[in-house]
DNA sequence: TTCTTGTCACCTAGGTGTTAATAT
DNA sequence: ATATTAACACCTAGGTGACAAGAA
């Protein structure tokens, strides 16, 4: 079995409707996607690869009057989703289950001529990310006829690609969650976002950027 | 085979008598010890490792008065050397075979009792790096009898292991071909050590820092 | 209008030799 | 004397959203 980690942060994406940037050159994603394994024979070897299918076959825009995504016409042609295989595979399953399993290397690009082998997606289109557990038999091993992978779905981890963030609160709980972000944190040191972020072990150092406008400061 | 990468770097170095820093938290190599790999069967799985053998049974000092190490007595004990397994191991030899094998995650230390699997040694003692290629041959597969790895000595990568640079010249050699000792050049941008750092492609960039004693200026 | 791109200041994370203090 | 340690300024390398300019 799986456990995804951080199922709080994600459920917190989750319930404003959680956006993935996506570039040319190619973006991580926010929360990494990571997984805890059970389960598995420790002594055989695996695969661990993750893709994206589409929710539904829609394109859509954010509408800020009403401060939601609407349906904004048929999706854009969908290219078969490339794979994206866990850099540590092929791998023990000992191996899997002593540590965390982090997809932080994964990047999201909406280039549809990307040659990094990042995961190619189309902006303003809703996606759903799975991950997948393959068996690697031994060359004495007959597989033929019985299943030899398995495939989770994780429908609180299911975002909008985007070039740019719509959704301002989105934003907001980025930058209070992601370490890299700290520098676009509006507040004090001792008094930073505690609550919000009590799952991450916050350390807010950031001193106060005065250049931004103070209507935006922290709203959840 | 296998064929050193930055050859003529190690070279200038080993012409000086390289140093190498330990650290109890473990430091890594400069130069990074790399090689190419040619010959192997590409579809067959190898392991790539290193390891690190006393030249001799001496313990040295540095003499600042010859500019010299001069032997200090009989060796301390070693233990066991411990081996580094490059991380991407095991992979087929297409895989080794396509890049460069680079081991800039291995590190050294003077700390016996680590427990970061860094490699162990002893300080002002002699080491020479060893590089090994292990075949993993198929379950089916009977290989007792056979040879089944190779270890490759290198000479000109032997080094001596201190807590702190002896030779002036190892140090300043370290400063201008190690671009994270950038901070320590004392050069214009646009006149800098290119003769020296021909085989590098030196980005020389830094402004020089005043604090320096100027007769430390480079004379290799 | 709506969406995308490139540049930027500001971070995280970690690899350098220096230096002063400490150990042996 | 000689060798080691720990804190430090200064780098490399790369992940953030903001912003202005450009494209559709």
């Amino acid at each position: 079995s799986v456990q995804l980690e951080m199922k709080s942060l994600w459920d917190e994406f989750d319930e404003l409707g959680t956006e993935m940037i996506v570039t040319k050159a190619g973006r991580r994603m926010f929360p990494t996607f990571q997984v805890r394994m059970f389960g598995l024979d420790p002594l055989a070897d695996f695969m661990v690869m993750m893709d994206f299918v589409p929710v539904d076959d829609k394109r859509y825009r954010y509408s800020f009057h009403s401060s939601s995504w609407v349906v904004a016409g048929k999706a854009d042609p969908h290219m078969p989703g490339r794979i994206h295989v866990h850099p540590d595979s092929p791998a023990k399953g000992a191996q899997w289950m002593k540590q965390i399993v982090s997809f932080d290397k994964l990047k999201l690009t909406n280039n549809l001529l990307d040659d990094n082998g990042h995961i190619i997606l189309n902006s303003m289109h809703k996606y759903q990310p799975r991950f997948h557990v393959v068996y690697v038999a031994p060359k004495t091993e007959d597989v033929s006829g019985t299943e030899n992978f398995r495939t989770y779905g994780f429908t609180e981890c299911k975002f909008m690609a985007v070039t740019a963030y719509q959704n301002h609160r989105i934003t907001q709980l980025k930058i209070a969650s992601n370490p890299f972000a700290k520098g676009f944190r509006d507040c004090d040191p001792n008094d930073c976002m505690v609550e919000v972020l009590s799952h991450i072990n916050p350390t807010c150092g950031s001193r106060a950027r005065a250049q931004h406008r103070p209507s935006s400061s922290l709203q959840l």
